[in-house]
DNA sequence: AGCACGCCGACT
DNA sequence: GTCGGCGTGCTC
């Protein structure tokens, strides 16, 4: 009598199917032939189809038992692990996402269901060629080098500078023996002893405490707080070497594909060999060997964008969320999930340390720590306390600058002379394209989108019109679409191609480069880029958000922000905190070398809260400041919110349904949280479709999903609505 | 999500 | 008469 195996299930038992189809929950099915476990992937039918699944747990056999179906096949990976199913669990109670949603972000591996693939392999066989000519020579003088690794036909060619018949020749002869080899092999494996860089006295302090939390085996968040150039990444890939060398695995998050480039090149300089990366650019080879890998514990670091904290690890003992505060952990489209508060419940369930590192960390996060609930690093710059540049404002108000113009003649006196001490000036402005909008002189018609209420956005470069929410294009005009005048169309205001056109008219002599995310065909090009304006090919550079990341460039020694008010705009509560960081990133590009930085930021209004304190560099000051006003208004971090979005194609049907579901809220009163709108959402019509936009605001404590669910759920929602529920959303109003 | 079923208008 | 629009409901 063999003993049940708890967790498996045998041939013929019930077992509830979950799919990434959007049904209300797992069907039941019949175990296959030899059984499985728990969490196994699966194919199941469904319907007319073969549908993949994840086998959740006993069947509920509540359904006419004739209508169950055996499950098709167990699908050759690992089986998805318990606190794999209570992570997803929790996150979609948390964010309201239906179970099948997360189940998604988790299986996205192409080919999960294929046999293991193979690619033909070359290695050194035993015998020896009777003539060895120089291009054979060279081949096997590769194989012996690299003695121990295999190659593909092509790899093996390109090296030895011969051609593939060449290879295949020798193949003949014996003297290189043609395999098999699985296409899914494990990374090289990460020196996690090797000792690191040098660290101060301060960094090797900090390293210390994560190491000590890592090997405590336990959940733990850690906000590790340090200005660029602090060492902040030397001293968490300590954490990380502590975690390979206890046999778990590391997940490190970036926020920008851009970033990961020089970060691999960072952790192949610590630990001898590159990790696994994870992000939208990889091929979907590469994809499908880093989800197995993970599975199989064939990769022991991954690097990655914000979903790779779905892939399914078998002994995670560290994440590292870098730049934690950065907007683009917050995915928007799909599920609603802010990728730093998933980080964090992984991190508790399966026991691993979290660790946020950030210069300028997000208010949330500073709060959490303040009360405790995160631990809290400081490190400080290298070059001592007073490593941010001198920043100071430029009264645009007493500027008086033609129109047309941006670059005030402070400003312009300022670049000339760093170009002329053969340093490097930046120019900053958040905007991409020529001109963010284009007017009729004749009839004051601004161009918008026509699907969209937004404006659209003139790229010279591109020689096209584009709409920045849904990404929609057209020639620019001749005439006027509103009343029809020819040639009266005119730019207003800058963006950084026209901000180039100004640089290259008041510097004709300069060498300059634009960096803007748009003008760039690949993140190869935009990387080549980066390292020559690092090397000093440029005097100018002017550039959008993305100079903002962590590159660094020691020639630079001057900031110019073109419009610090920018970030200003907006009834936004978010832009005060928004606009600190970013400024304070921009300025810290500033004097990294060995000379010192200067930080200009033209501004209209130099007397606003956010500019000052960012002139005095008075971070904890504004911190509290805004932490008092937030905790006055009951808002983030103190208080909760969620977004409801409604959105359909035509506004009166939004609107009428909007408003009733803000007349019947009893489930939300009852937790004492309010509701405010409908209100036209922030972006009013995105392709076509009405937005409109309800806020929930309750206490810290209130349980405000279940309350949430229970509302959403007396209603039933006409076909052509979709109800969006974002929790803690990030732009409120 | 697919896919079938089913109930009304406008064609050969 | 029947072809096809997409509203409603089901999938173990």
């Amino acid at each position: 009598m063999p003993v049940a195996e708890p967790g498996f299930f045998d041939a013929g038992d019930l077992v509830a199917v979950l799919t990434a189809r959007p049904l209300a929950r797992p069907l039941d099915y019949l175990a296959p032939e030899g059984g499985c476990h728990a969490g196994a992937f699966v194919e199941v039918p469904l319907g007319p189809r073969n549908v993949p699944g994840v086998v959740w747990g006993p069947g509920r056999g509540d359904c006419d038992r004739a209508k169950i179906r055996p499950v098709s096949r167990v699908l050759d990976v690992p089986p998805m692990r318990e606190e794999m199913r209570t992570f997803l669990i929790r996150a979609a109670e948390y964010t309201l996402t239906p179970l099948p949603a997360m189940l998604r972000l988790a299986t996205r591996a192409p080919g999960l269901g294929d046999p293991p693939s193979m690619r033909r392999i070359y290695r050194l066989g035993p015998a020896r060629p009777g003539r060895l000519t120089e291009a054979r020579r060279r081949v096997l003088e590769v194989l012996e080098e690299y003695r121990g690794l295999s190659f593909t036909l092509k790899e093996l060619a390109e090296m030895a500078g011969v051609s593939a018949s060449v290879v295949k020749g020798l193949v003949k002869l014996g003297a290189v023996v043609e395999e098999d080899a699985p296409r899914d092999l494990p990374y090289p494996p990460l020196r996690a002893t090797a000792p690191g860089l040098e660290l101060t006295a301060q960094q090797a302090a900090a390293a210390a405490r994560l190491r000590q939390g890592v090997a405590s085996g336990r959940y733990g968040t850690t906000l590790l707080r340090g200005v660029t150039g602090s060492g902040k990444t030397e001293v968490y890939l300590e954490a990380v070497a502590e975690c390979l060398a206890r046999g778990r695995q590391a997940l490190v998050l970036l926020p920008e594909i851009a970033l990961t480039a020089e970060f691999l090149e960072r952790v192949e300089a610590r630990f001898g060999a590159r990790p696994a990366e994870w992000h939208s650019g990889i091929t979907r080879t590469e994809r499908r060997r880093c989800w197995r890998m993970v599975a199989e514990g064939g990769a022991q670091l991954v690097v990655g964008a914000r979903s790779a904290l779905f892939l399914p690890f078998r002994e995670l003992g560290l994440i590292v969320v870098d730049e934690e505060h950065d907007s683009s952990y917050k995915q928007e489209d799909g599920v609603i999930y802010s990728a730093r508060d998933m980080a964090v419940l992984r991190g508790s369930i399966c026991s691993a340390q979290v660790i946020l590192a950030s210069a300028t960390p997000s208010l949330e996060s500073w709060a959490n720590a303040e009360a405790g609930k995160y631990a809290r690093l400081e490190l400080a710059s290298r070059f001592g306390p007073s490593a941010l540049p001198d920043m100071r404002a430029i009264d645009m108000r007493t500027e008086k600058l033609p129109a047309g113009r941006w670059i005030s003649p402070q400003l312009q006196e300022a670049v000339q002379g760093r170009i002329a001490a053969g340093e490097q000036a930046l120019l900053f402005l958040n905007r991409r394209g020529y001109a963010p909008v284009t007017v009729c002189r004749a009839c004051g018609h601004q161009i918008g989108c026509a699907h969209c209420d937004a404006r659209m956005v003139e790229h010279r470069f591109l020689g096209r019109l584009v709409c920045h929410q849904c990404g929609e294009s057209r020639p620019l005009p001749e005439a006027c679409p509103d009343c029809g005048a020819e040639g009266r169309l005119a730019p207003v205001g800058p963006g950084v191609e026209r901000l180039a056109e100004e640089v290259a008219q008041l510097f004709p002599q300069a060498r300059v480069a634009v960096l803007s995310s748009d003008l760039f065909a690949s993140s190869r090009a935009l990387k080549a880029r980066v390292r020559e304006i690092s090397e000093g090919a440029h005097d100018i550079v002017i550039g959008t958000q993305i100079v903002a990341k962590g590159h660094n460039f020691p020639h630079l020694t001057l900031v110019g922000v073109i419009d610090a008010d920018l970030g200003l705009q907006g009834s936004d509560l978010r832009a005060a905190e928004r606009t600190f960081q970013l400024m304070r990133q921009v300025a810290g590009r500033a004097g990294r070398g060995d000379r010192p930085g200067q930080a200009l930021l033209q501004t209209f209004q130099p007397e606003h809260p956010v500019i000052r304190a960012i002139l005095a560099g008075d971070e904890e000051g504004f911190w509290r400041a805004e932490a008092a006003q937030r905790r006055a208004a009951g808002m983030p971090p103190y208080g909760r919110l969620a977004g409801i979005i409604l959105s359909g194609p035509d506004a009166r049907g939004v609107f009428d349904f909007a408003n009733r579901l803000a007349r019947n809220t009893e489930p939300l009163t009852a937790i004492g949280a309010r509701v405010y709108g409908p209100a036209p959402a922030p972006i009013a019509r995105i392709r076509g479709r009405h937005r409109v936009r309800l806020l929930v605001k309750a206490g810290k404590a209130a349980p405000l999903q279940p309350a949430l669910a229970r509302w959403a759920g007396q209603f039933r929602l006409p076909a052509n609505l979709r109800l969006q529920i974002d929790i803690d959303p990030q732009s409120f109003y």
